[in-house]
DNA sequence: CGTATTTGACCGGCGC
DNA sequence: GCGCCGGTCAAATACG
């Protein structure tokens, strides 16, 4: 079960790469450890910061601890310690931060918040990048999963890695490498990559998936592509943000059309 | 017992 | 200069 690229399928990734020029993306990390906080971190989170934003469908995994506003993030091979939440003004929902545990130094911090436009939508933004190259074992987090694996009710509502690799941030040929597969296969709903198991659990626990035409069958590329480039306000702004989106965006879009998933990784 | 999650408060930046 | 908003930390609580 390792949860490989945990993107959903019908992911927008986009990069942000606001003065990427300015830091080298991975040094770009203050993270002096996790003090000092607002000092160094909202200067670079304001400033320059690397974003990726990725729009995963999901439903608010019912985890023990879901309030009921909280959306579960697809896990992705990283593991995240949630360190804050906080209401966000345009949206109903309110966001919550998330730091990369995998590692302790690790800079890499994520924000997840549905998407107001489609509350069955998440948005996850990424900042930063992992210090490490992948998803280390150690930390407690595995220690964690491991046991429990998906049968912790509370724990599946955060992204955890039950030991997996690739990163959702970096360029991991095995992005490539899933994305590509299940291409040829032409089956993304039937995904039976780790990076999807996700995905069963979603449709096992909700509709959600079913309800997408991506899961559909993929038979409205036009129809999905809508739903997942709705271009709703929120996603407009964010694009806006984006500009045109440089050629660091990713866009995963449905092969049954044609189209098949591109992933586009800088 | 250890670790993760939750919630409130604080800080800094930005806009008006 | 003031107010608002977003982001992060820190303490407390819950769960495995």
């Amino acid at each position: 079960m390792d949860r490989r690229f945990n993107i959903n399928p019908l992911i927008t990734e986009q990069e942000e790469n606001d003065n990427s020029a300015q830091e080298s993306g991975p040094e770009s990390p203050p993270s002096n450890d996790m003090k000092m906080p607002s000092t160094s971190s909202t200067k670079r989170s304001k400033k320059a910061m690397q974003k990726r934003v990725v729009t995963a469908p999901i439903k608010d995994l019912e985890g023990s601890r879901l309030k009921g506003e909280n959306a579960s993030p697809p896990s992705d091979s990283w593991a995240w310690r949630k360190y804050g939440q906080k209401p966000i003004k345009g949206s109903p929902y309110p966001r919550g931060y998330y730091r990369c545990s995998s590692s302790k130094g690790c800079p890499a911090r994520k924000q997840v918040e549905r998407s107001k436009v489609d509350p069955r939508m998440l948005v996850i933004t990424y900042s930063c990048e992992h210090n490490h190259p992948s998803p280390p074992p150690s930390r407690s987090n595995n220690h964690h999963k491991n046991h429990h694996n998906s049968s912790s009710p509370k724990h599946n509502t955060s992204t955890k890695p039950e030991g997996s690799t690739t990163q959702p941030d970096n360029t991991e040929p095995e992005y490539e490498e899933k994305f590509t597969d299940l291409g040829n296969d032409g089956s993304l709903i039937s995904t039976t990559s780790d990076e999807f198991s996700w995905f069963g659990e979603i449709e096992t626990t909700s509709s959600t998936i079913l309800e997408t035409p991506f899961f559909a069958e993929g038979e409205a590329d036009a129809d999905m592509a809508s739903m997942f480039f709705p271009m709703g306000d929120e996603d407009e702004s964010l694009f806006a943000d984006l500009g045109e989106l440089p050629e660091c965006s990713s866009v995963f879009r449905h092969q049954r059309s044609g189209v098949g998933p591109q992933v586009q990784i800088c």
